[in-house]
RNA sequence: GCCGAGAUCGCAUAGCCCGGUAUUGCGGUGGAUUCGAAAUCCACUGUCCCCUGGACGCGGGAGUUCGAAUCUCCCUCUCGGCGCCA
């Protein structure tokens, strides 16, 4: 969410960047004209009080000088001043409510290099790493190589959970702890520390970090108990502050975050989606940072060099990409996508999503921090470490072998204890 | 799940019984003192506004009242006790 000042101040700072995301001006008008209409109808609320706060005094006075008849005379003159104030408060709130539903909904203020584009069709290139894996055989899709050596349940699965859910079998399963375990040392070696957040949040936490549309597409309502069950534990993490002052001195507060990570995939099919590519569960190592506005730039390149370091020395050809002002979402001011080649596929596909969303969940969340002239919001980034179902992926595909076995990372060799994955007995 | 106690400004705390608009300390900022520092002393230190002034603010919401931090009801969370439990 915008702070309201950018609204008053510097509503043409709004506007240029919804031309550049080719959105109408329409919200920016409306939340302008409800901020007035709330401002005046505050006044007019602000005056009803002031006159019965003059009375109640003037009550308090007469009592204790005994004065009982110029009690009553007061009190009969304002009788009514209570239902007033009750009136023009209810009317506050409702322009207040109005404003910041619209203005919930207007997307952050993108950064000046984000490339101009309509779609995903006008991200660009910012940079190549590793080289394409050469076969001299025809390279299997993870589809084939998951089915040859019996490590993914997907109809099992399916039976008792639905389609899109999976059992993880044998080394592929063994793989994808060393991978948490491998993630999480990498990053703690370079000063985040481990955080295992809560995998279900309230409402109103996740109001915080999220675009609204994602209620009903993304995230899973746990009813009875009016939960969600998190998407990404960028979200607990990210609002784990909410509604506190941090001290200056904590940030920038880095976070290594592991959890499992819940999406309903609403209008997802086709055959680019089968295997574990696109699937209702998967867990995910996240970096998180909150930090002091004057260093998020700087810390979301850093954000994005862990990740291509770590992708580099899992061995993984991978490249990074610009997203463009039509790809961007509402929250994030700056995004970079890593993507991995997939030899079976013969693409580049996604696999780590790097933000930095300024301060906008920061003002939806409240999260400041002190400064000597009043608090100020922080800064919230965030960035894939590794999704592991999709690293998953990309290293089956990348080092597969002829006979479609899959040859370990050497990094990951320490956590597996042996450098060529077997097939599951079963 | 049951019983009891509690939630007050960045942190800590008083006020609540008995309704009249938030006390004190710490921390922070500025100043005095000092060659400088420590110590000490003074002032300021929640938010907002149409800013000589005013409105709001005591976990959230509703109610009673001319007036609620204070009384009543509902909810959330925390602490203690009991129960259940990996």
């Amino acid at each position: 969410m915008l702070d309201m000042n950018t609204f008053r101040e510097n509503a043409d700072l709004i506007r240029a960047d919804h031309d550049k995301r080719g959105l109408a001006h329409d919200s920016i008008d409306e939340v302008l004209r409800l901020d007035k209409e709330w401002k005046d109808a505050l006044h007019e609320q602000s005056e009803a009080r002031r006159q019965r706060n003059v009375a109640a005094k003037a009550i308090a006075e007469a009592k204790k000088s005994g004065d009982q008849q110029e009690v009553d005379r007061i009190m009969s003159q304002v009788k009514d001043l209570g239902t007033l104030v009750d009136s023009l408060d209810e009317k506050a709130n409702a322009l207040l409510q109005q404003r910041d539903e619209l203005r919930m909904r207007i997307p952050n203020i993108l950064h000046p290099d984000v490339p101009v584009g309509e779609d995903e069709g006008g991200n660009t290139q910012h940079s190549l790493h590793g080289n394409k894996p050469e076969f001299d055989f025809d390279p299997r899709t993870h589809n084939e190589l998951i089915e040859m050596n019996k490590w993914v349940e997907l109809e099992r699965a399916a039976k008792i959970a639905g389609s899109r859910f999976y059992f993880l079998k044998g080394d592929l399963a063994r793989l994808e702890l060393a991978m948490q375990n491998y993630a999480v040392d990498f990053l703690c070696k370079r000063g985040f520390t481990f955080v295992q957040p809560p995998v279900m949040m309230n409402r109103t936490a996740y109001e915080g970090v999220t675009d609204l549309g994602d209620f009903e597409t993304v995230m899973y309502g746990v009813e009875p108990d009016k939960l969600y069950m998190i998407a990404t534990s960028e979200h607990p993490l990210t609002a784990m502050y909410m509604d506190e002052v941090i001290e200056p001195s904590l940030l920038p507060i880095k976070m290594v975050g592991l959890s499992p990570c819940f999406r309903r995939e609403v209008g997802a099919h086709g055959l680019s989606d089968r295997g574990i590519w696109r699937v209702h569960q998967f867990t995910k190592v996240e970096q998180i940072i909150i930090s002091h506005p004057d260093e998020s730039w700087q810390l979301h390149e850093e954000l994005l060099q862990n990740c291509i370091d770590m992708w580099n020395e899992l061995g993984l050809h991978h490249e990074v990409v610009n997203i463009c002002t039509g790809d961007m979402g509402t929250v994030a001011a700056r995004k970079y996508d890593i993507e991995a080649w997939l030899p079976g596929a013969e693409a580049f596909k996604e696999v780590v999503s790097c933000s930095n969303c300024t301060d906008y969940q920061a003002n939806r969340l409240r999260m400041r921090y002190r400064t000597a002239d009043g608090n100020a919001a922080v800064h919230t980034l965030n960035s894939t470490a590794v999704a592991t179902s999709r690293a998953l992926v990309a290293i089956m595909e990348q080092n597969q072998l002829d006979d479609g076995r899959v040859r370990v990372p050497d990094v990951l060799v320490p956590y597996m204890g042996k450098d060529v994955l077997s097939p599951a007995p079963f």
